[in-house]
DNA sequence: AAAAAAAGAATGAACGTTCATTTTTACATA
DNA sequence: TATGTAAAAATGAACGTTCATTCTTTTTTT
């Protein structure tokens, strides 16, 4: 039970000062006195809640990306229709990119680089589970196109990682109409016509 | 005229090493003496031809990205219909991503984290005003969605990159079919309905 | 007062870059 | 064509710094 007496507060104020360090330098010139420097703790106290710097970065990917879908879905049922649960979905992943823009970065920088371990990343794709369920059901009903989960996937939710990364180099600033908009497009792109 | 008379085939070599390494374990990861090694020149060589890591890493992107674009745009041309404009652009990329995929993911990568420089990002972006031109005529001709350019671009052309880094994982695989109905999702996304 | 947690200082390896030197190239002269 | 030479290009080794991690000691908790 020793580990449970570690305050847990410093293992969150490690993880919050990773994110915020990693998104402004990125992994290898983010050095770990830093992260100890930002999270008010002596670099040795990081390696008694993490195993070492990869363990730290896979730990806090795992995490974000849990928060993330967990989020996604938390006024999900499955009684919904098919239109109306994507509906609720997408919007609740936009709103989490717009509030929470620093970890929707952060999953974005550990998506396309090799920081992560191949281990941590299949990890972080088991939770789109309810995502994928809706899609079989709404192919099964013919109101979804029957493209593969991946295809949906890249053009339906993905297309919003892009926009917030634009809207984070001040490049143009989303608004409500933007997403509104977003929306539309993305329902357009996998919706069965007609 | 000294310059001129360097090796390019060198300065190409370290471009191409640069590449790969960076691929496969970014940007901090890959150091100096290993790109040397991999472009069979000495590391001091590396600064005849390039101020430092930074300028190094800055200038292949730029050029990476102005090969990209070159290739987008190679065989298209004005007098095209918006839709025929389209659909050729988008195939050149997707053409492009699936042979040049290394070079494909090395600028997902610079566009998602902070290891470019800001102006060598800028630089990068100009190349696309083909692309945004020819979204304004179809916007006038009332065949395109009156959406942003960044909207636009995030569901017409960015989900290619998402398909192809989970490609590169193993996840699934993109053959002939798939990029037809992503073709389709693409132009659904962004066309005017009816 | 024993155990757990935390700290700062120390360590050794790795890195970007530079330095002193050697090798190659370009070209003028014979 | 052959030779000499000065400049350019290229090199391997070395330098100073930074970093992840560990070690020893101190502080806090039970």
């Amino acid at each position: 039970m020793a580990k449970l007496q570690k305050s847990i507060d410093k293992r969150n104020a490690l993880v919050k000062a990773t994110i915020e360090l990693v998104n402004n330098n990125g992994f290898h010139a983010t050095p770990m006195s830093k992260i100890a420097k930002m999270a008010k703790v002596s670099p040795a106290t990081i390696y008694l809640y993490f195993e070492n710097k990869q363990d730290l970065v896979n730990q806090t990917y795992i995490e974000v990306k849990a928060q993330y879908t967990s989020y996604a879905f938390e006024t999900y049922n499955e009684t919904m229709s098919v239109e109306e649960g994507f509906k609720l979905i997408w919007n609740r992943i936009a709103d989490f990119k717009l509030k929470e823009c620093e970890n929707a970065m952060f999953l974005a920088q550990c998506d396309n680089t090799p920081m992560i371990d191949e281990e941590s990343r299949q990890e972080g794709i088991k939770h789109l589970q309810p995502l994928l369920d809706l899609w079989e059901r709404g192919r099964k009903e013919g109101i979804i196109k029957p493209l593969s989960d991946y295809l949906l996937y890249a053009y339906a939710i993905n297309p919003l990682s892009f926009l917030m990364i634009i809207q984070k180099r001040g490049v143009f600033t989303l608004d409500k109409t933007h997403l509104e908009e977003a929306y539309q497009s993305a329902w357009s792109s996998i919706k069965v016509c007609q």
